[in-house]
DNA sequence: ACGTAATAGTTGGTTTTGTAACTAACAAGG
DNA sequence: CCTTGTTAGTTACAAAACCAACTATTACGT
């Protein structure tokens, strides 16, 4: 009963594997635009999807809405989105990027494309796919 | 260049698999046992390795030594573990669980065994295996 | 030996997160 | 309309993580 072995622990394994691959990405939205994780997730749903609100966000993300609370908060202070209450329902807020937001956005993005790049450069094209398949299946619980 | 889909970039598919993978297994040892993520795992360490120094398990676990003196200090307080002092080098401290930290290592252990064993049953053995291998790979970078 | 550097582990102060309670606005049934 | 319930988003307080400085002890070079 001792066959246990810590490092095939799945949710160890993959928050080891999350972490380090997380790592390097994280210096350079903190570093270069002052962003926390939650912070350039909101950013990069904006970029992506265009015009939401908060609860849209946080559908898509399956982030908690106090996280996008401050997110956004620390996003529009830095005036990297604009928000604007809706007319007909004046409790939703459409969120959008501004000019910097946008070129923050698009800069992330680029380095995001590469770094994911190199984190699978040395995986076959199949290894990788299958990997996501099975994160995907990993996360969707 | 709009070609750029934030499901498949990896470092953010990797936290959300490894917080959704995570998350039952975490009622649990906090639950039951009222630990926090880093007190089961140097729980872990100790159940697996044996006597151990604050210092060894940094080194395996890669973990910060705040984190671990921490870790330590709660789980001595439940009577978890016991420190002792080494004669040739008073710096060093063993941590040795005692009987209560062995009983409740033990039922995590097995815990998370069939936890495991949960979360791949639908993964053929050879997708498990290429699951595994490139997650430490991730996790080695 | 003796001064300097290195190592083991802890503590303090600041950020972040988590959780729950809160305000404001709309919806729906009588 | 009016009460009750829902939804959008914020705030407050406690728990936890982060980072840097700290104490105590040992190692090392001269």
């Amino acid at each position: 009963m001792q066959d246990f072995e810590l490092e095939n622990f799945l949710p160890y394994l993959l928050n080891l594997a999350a972490e380090a691959s997380s790592l390097e990405f994280k210096q350079v939205y903190k570093d270069r635009y002052g962003l926390l994780r939650n912070d350039w997730r909101v950013l990069f749903h904006l970029g992506l999807y265009g015009n939401l609100t908060s609860s849209d966000i946080a559908a898509r993300a399956k982030m908690h809405k106090t996280k996008i609370s401050r997110a956004v908060h620390r996003l529009a202070e830095r005036r990297f989105l604009t928000r604007t209450r809706d007319e007909k329902d004046r409790r939703l807020e459409h969120l959008q990027l501004t000019k910097i937001g946008e070129a923050a956005y698009r800069d992330l993005r680029n380095i995001a494309k590469n770094y994911d790049a190199g984190l699978v450069e040395d995986m076959s094209p199949k290894e990788v796919e299958l990997l996501k398949t099975l994160l995907h299946r990993l996360a969707e619980r």
